[in-house]
DNA sequence: GTGGTCTAGACCACT
DNA sequence: GTGGTCTAGACCACA
């Protein structure tokens, strides 16, 4: 399914998070999809058990899957979730940060426009793939 | 010089890392410009001394600023000149997830795209600024 | 594991730091072994955990070991693929002051030769030692 | 006479101690030569006056210079100094530091020792402008 | 005055 | 349990 990376600042509950955000986006698992078992998914990744089930409840608060009790957990249909200006404002002042870096590290402002240009065709490819 | 927001998720020293390199990449602070003493920002900002400390040791680290112990800290003249593909990378990456978060938000590429060119475009306007 | 000498002029955090370094150059701590926690060694050194943790933390910023968050800290995988002409160039420069103060304390350049080759030597002996 | 180099972590008074020392070995500066004084050195590198007295007082205790009051500051003859075998053990222990940090960086025994060779030529070249 | 190190003890998030 | 952050307050060397 997907590797957690140990060595990655990132915490493991929210390495699985975005794994599984990024498989739903792109269309490796579909609405009312059966995603693996606690248990199952902790073996595989051998992780501690409360991890994966910490990352399921934050997928399902953040609407991207939901919980039957006995059955187990599925992908949420993708209703037009409403969108949430407050994190988009956040991750704009993020990628703010992250150009002015690039700035300041000597890259021209072509060499920073090609690189964002790079980025969004890499996102429409894979938008492709989803369909 | 700039506020602390306890709210904020950002824990206090990185909060300094990231305004204090903004006012050197805006060109607010210049090369071999002193910075506040460790325990002259402390009092400005009611923040320890230590976590003062803590800040500016890791813009030592990047390369933001220098220190001479007894006399002060000072911004590093900024010698541009061997680009460092191995940071811009890292930097290419965070960008890379932060517009992949964007798509999970639900905005579809055109959004991505005007929000990436207006940032470019604060970019210049700010580059003119500094001049 | 290792002592700390408090008579010694280098500060706890380094003398950590480069007792560790030596255990994992020479091989006694082999990668992906886990390091004591924090507040494990904290207790054996009988040294504050802020201390351990500084030593670790620079030992991260030197790529010797890795931390995750809630599990431990270990020893990092060296891949040694990309000699770093920059450190090379760091450490020679020591070496460089290092043989300068041999002779301003009198040595002759025999005396000075002697003892390098008797440190190359060393080298040759323990490489074969961790094989 | 010399550059101070603030960026340097030594401290600025062990920058004069070791300049001025590397100016006797050299043979820049003879036995009975007349150091600038205090006042004048402080303001040709731009220092503390109290830093440069830090700096002969070292001097002076190491043995290479002497004060007369009233006169200034000689270099001292350069009488066979007792070899401090206390001294070389320790920077010998740092040599071994930076020999192992060599090949922990990737360095074969066959570099190493070429490194360890060019210092060695670079010191019986400069022993040769002395003479 | 400056930065650098260290301790003691607290609180937090993650596993 | 783990590491990460922060505070309060102390002591040191250097300028």
């Amino acid at each position: 399914m997907f590797q957690i990376d140990l060595k990655n600042r990132k915490s493991i509950y929210e390495q699985i998070v975005d794994n599984v955000k990024e498989l739903i986006i792109t269309g490796v698992l579909n609405a009312e999809d059966k995603l693996p078992s606690v248990r199952e998914l902790s073996k595989t990744l051998t992780v501690n058990p409360n991890t994966i089930q910490k990352a399921y409840r934050e997928l399902e608060y953040q609407g991207y899957i939901y919980t039957v009790s006995g059955l187990g957990t599925f992908v949420a249909a993708h209703t037009g979730l409403p969108i949430d200006d407050n994190k988009i404002a956040q991750i704009k002042e993020r990628l703010r940060e992250n150009t002015r870096e690039l700035f300041y590290l000597g890259c021209s402002l072509e060499k920073i426009k090609s690189i964002l240009d790079e980025l969004l065709s890499e996102r429409s490819d894979w938008n492709d793939k989803s369909k």
